[in-house]
Formats: structure tokens, sequence, C-alpha cells
DNA sequence: TCCTTTCTGTATCGATCAATACATAAATCG
DNA sequence: CGATTTATGTATTGATCGATACAGAAAGGA
């Protein structure tokens, strides 16, 4: 391996750790370079020996966001006993999550890059990799919930997917336009209220 | 008034226009001068005579969306005959209208700036600002709703408000990740279905 | 007609952006 | 030791950003 030249002067971790801060904060766009190196205490050319890019820190962010701040959001998906559990426990822990004192409000993945025309491609498809994959999650825990016989025979897996996700993802823009931690877990007591009726009645659309 | 003068050689409207549907597309952040001149067909100094700057464009592309592409959504919110009718027709009507072929997906309104610390706050709050005012547009119309007797007293309208809100937001982060008009339609027929156990459920909290 | 007013086109402003060239410092290897 | 490798700090690059200075053109008012 390279254990050879000089060794670097920081942790690549806490650099990392705070470049997903600042990035959560104040989205990708509105991070600078000059924001990035005083935040993670270093200077351009170590930043760009150590990450490759902006782009490239950035999409390295994400991915710790997501094993860390973003994580226990869905802790409970898969060990909740139905798949009822699951949404009202995953959007109870968004409601927390998104509450948090001291961190930035909403979710990263939502709300770091905007999904613009002539945005950076390489950034905005890592972002919707994430979202997507966190959809796709949805839709297998509630074919289980029909595998176990708490989803009726029939239920739309992939659209109900598509609300929650749809649901979580409001979540963020809520918490961002200053929502309380109360209103979000209104919202999540209202998504989990409703369900039973909402499945039964999904199984035949029209 | 002022007739004296060098008349204007371009249309103030058509002009806006172009610029709405610009920052619609890319974002605010995304949408460059050089952009807006282009699409606009004038040159930098008419633009800032008659528009004042950016920010003020934007601000005004921002109201006519919601005078126009966007206002469809909303139109049949009073006159629908009950509050579950209304959050129905809206919520399909957003479906319809954030997946028409040859416009941009999704709401100008929660997609064109992201609220980020380091965003241009006079920006910012005029989208927050709209993003507000149609969830008080929702909150009483659900008061309707209690006053006409189809919701139940003691329902807790702005909880509700904020949920069908969270659910509208979320839509467009679906739709810009290329949701389709089926799915977003299933999303809307979901919240439908769940509505009146939603609402029973919702006036004991706990 | 001449003056004032307003708009237009050219050309450019200073600021800021992401990214690097360059020389030096600190480590391993032979 | 000397050679190689890698990281650091200073200084700066070309590009692009939003916004304007300036002079000329086109209108109304006197």
């Amino acid at each position: 391996m390279s254990s050879r030249g000089r060794p670097r002067n920081f942790s690549r971790e806490e650099a990392l750790a705070s470049a997903m801060r600042l990035f959560w904060d104040k989205g990708y766009d509105n991070t600078s370079l000059t924001d990035l190196t005083q935040a993670m205490g270093l200077k351009p050319p170590s930043l760009y020996a150590a990450f490759g890019s902006k782009a490239q820190l950035f999409i390295e962010a994400v991915d710790l966001y997501g094993r860390t701040d973003g994580a226990g959001i869905w802790d409970e998906l898969e060990t909740a006993p139905t798949a009822k559990a699951a949404v009202h426990d995953l959007l109870r822990r968004t409601a927390e999550n998104f509450t948090r004192g001291g961190e930035p409000r909403g979710c990263m993945v939502v709300l770091s890059a905007p999904q613009m025309a002539g945005g950076d491609p390489e950034v905005c498809d890592a972002l919707k990799v994430h979202r997507l994959e966190k959809q796709v999650a949805l839709e297998r825990r509630f074919e289980r919930g029909v595998a176990d016989g708490d989803l009726p025979e029939g239920t739309p897996c992939a659209a109900i997917a598509a609300y929650v996700a749809s649901l979580q993802h409001g979540m963020s823009i809520e918490a961002r336009d200053g929502a309380t931690r109360e209103t979000l877990m209104a919202i999540a007591d209202c998504a989990a209220a409703g369900w039973d009726a909402m499945v039964a009645a999904s199984i035949k659309p029209n």
C-alpha cells in the first residue's frame, strides 16, 4: 500500500462529517469551496487530493448522511411487526429526526440539491438513487406485509410506497418551513389513522 | 403617467412568461442572466429597467405562476361540496398538472428555490409565503367543512392541512423523480381512501 | 426645432466560483 | 545519506456570476 509520502494533516472522516453538515444546512449550490475549506480546516489542494472534486465530496457526504444522521429514521422498517407499524414508526421517527435542535431540519437527500434542469447531473442522480432506494425498500416491506398476512392479498404495494414516500418527502419541506415537531407528529398520526381504510380501498382502485 | 420617452421594444408580459418557464424548469440558482436575456429576447439593461433585479423578476414570475399554470390545481378547493371532495380533487388535479407534457414537472413554488441557509432570503421567503398561504387555505376549507357538517366537530383542521400540504409538496419531488401520472393519481386516491378514518381517528389524537 | 425622458445595444465591471501551478515540507525506501 | 512519494500553503487561474456605465436611438412636450 501507500504509507509512503508526507502523512495527512487532518482526519478524513472528521473533514467529511464537517462537509456533510455544511451541505445539509446550505445545500450543494450554496456551499462554496471557501465555506468547505474553512469548515473542514484544510486548504483547497488538500480537499481535492482527498476527495477529488466538490461533486464527489458531496456524494460521499450524502453516503455518510445515509449511514449516520439519516439512518435512524429507517431503523425499524424491517423489524416492525406489521407494515402499518413500520410506516407509523417511520413517520414518527421522521418527525423527531427533522426537528432535532442544533441540526439542519429536514432530509439532506430531499433538500440539499434541487432536481432541476441545468444542475450537476452527477449530484442530482446520486440523490435520486437514494430516494428511489428508500421507496423500493418501502415497496418490498409492503410485499412482505402481504406475505405475512398483515396486508391483504392484492395490495398495490408500489402505489402505497409512492404515497408514503411522497408524504415523507413533503415533511422535509414542512420542516424547513418551520413546522414544529408536534405538527410533524400529527402528520404521521394522520397517515397511520387512515392506513387500514386506505389499504382496504386501494385493492379495487375503482 | 409616463408615456414619454422611447417606448419599450418587447412585451413585458411575454418576457415575464418566458422567465417564469425558465425559472420553473431550471430553478432560481441555475438560471443565469444569460439564460434569461436569451429566452426573453432582450438585453440586460432592458431586463433591469423593467424588472429591477433577478430576484424581483423571479418573484414576479412566481406570482404569474400562481395565477396561471399553478392556479388550476386549486380551482375547486372552495366549490367542492365537501372537504373530502375538495382534497381528492386537489390531489388529482395536482397529479394531472404535474405530468403535463411539454411543461416542467412539479410545482414551481415547491421546487424552484431551495429553502437553504445562504440562499437569497427575499426569494426563499416569497416562496414560503406562497406555500403557507395554500396551507392556510386548506385549513380554512376544513374549518368550513366542520361548519358545513361534512367534518366532525373537533376535527384538528391545522394538522390535517399540514398532512395534505405535506403530501402535495412531496408529489412535486416524486414528479421530478419521474413518477407517472398513474402513480401520482394513485397517491391522490390513497389519501382519499383513508380520509374518513383519518378524520374520525384524529379527533382524539391518542 | 430643441430639450427632456426613456429605452436599447455594446462592452465591461468587480465579485465569486471551482479548480490548480508551484514550491516547500514531511514521511518512507534503498 | 539521497531519492522518491505524498501532502501542505500561497497564490492564482479562467470562467461565470449578477449588475452597470456609457453613448446612441426613439419617443413626447414646449
